[in-house]
DNA sequence: TAGACTATATGTGCAATGCATATAGTGATG
DNA sequence: CATCACTATATGCATTGCACATATAGTCTA
């Protein structure tokens, strides 16, 4: 039942360190929320709601809990099971101030990559060979 | 003897999933190389030398060959021990464009992050409260 | 002969994540 | 009432990508 090793990037996980926990920030920098229903909003991330594990999603935000990040409190009425709500500190603030800082790194870094295939390491690359102008893609 | 590298992240992990695989891959696409040279022209990417962690490469070249993504054999001649020369195979190249099409997702969704954060959640997003203009940055 | 440098390799451990599963309250339906 | 579907939160287990530390060894120079 095993998907075959050779199916590189099966369409799984790719994490992307810490970029979920960064998104939850952001959401709860806005207003507060609660775990089911965040699950929603990061959509406007570009997170289709089923590439969206559950389990990873709450335990972040309990970690996040432990660090200071954010506070939360059960909340009362409206139907159903009570919800845990969710709320940003100034820490959590700091941490994402920090990590968009990284995040923006990181995005250079892909921007080059991506360039970089896109032309085959053609500008300001190694000794360009003029090699590999076969353009798949 | 190399470019600009535009890094100013902290210091630590801040790891991203498979990236330097992929950059790998890249360079291996242009020409074949060895692991001791091509941390220098990791910087292409972004990377400082001293960012980069030589066991993790060597590491992952290794795992590479074991994947069938390149090859590699011993190079003689040269002064200096001698080094383990790798080439990128077919499906090295195949596994390239994959993981430059998840890259390009990946950028997308560090956009909308970006942009929700430098806009504190404007377009299409909830309710915008218009606090918090202030531009670090 | 002794470093300094180049080059490759591995043991250990941790953190981030996916997958599977558990627990429990609420409302609707028969 | 009993049952079921749905919402909501939580946890055990395994995998994996990476850092840190360390090991091995060849070459060159003093």
């Amino acid at each position: 039942m095993k998907l075959e090793p050779t199916v590189f990037c099966s369409n799984k996980p790719h994490h992307m360190e810490r970029f979920l926990e960064v998104c939850l920030l952001l959401l709860l920098y806005d207003e507060i929320g609660y775990g089911y229903g965040l699950i929603e909003q990061l959509s406007y991330f570009g997170f289709a709601v089923e590439d969206l594990n559950v389990s990873t999603l709450y335990r972040t935000l309990r970690k996040m809990e432990t660090e200071g990040l954010v506070t939360s409190q059960w909340a009362e009425g409206g139907q159903g099971p009570k919800r845990r709500v969710y709320e940003i500190t100034v820490k959590g603030q700091s941490e994402l101030d920090h990590w968009i800082r990284i995040l923006k790194v990181r995005r250079a870094r892909i921007e080059s990559l991506i360039s970089a295939y896109d032309h085959k390491l053609q500008p300001g690359g190694p000794d360009v060979k003029g090699e590999n102008t076969d353009g798949d893609f």
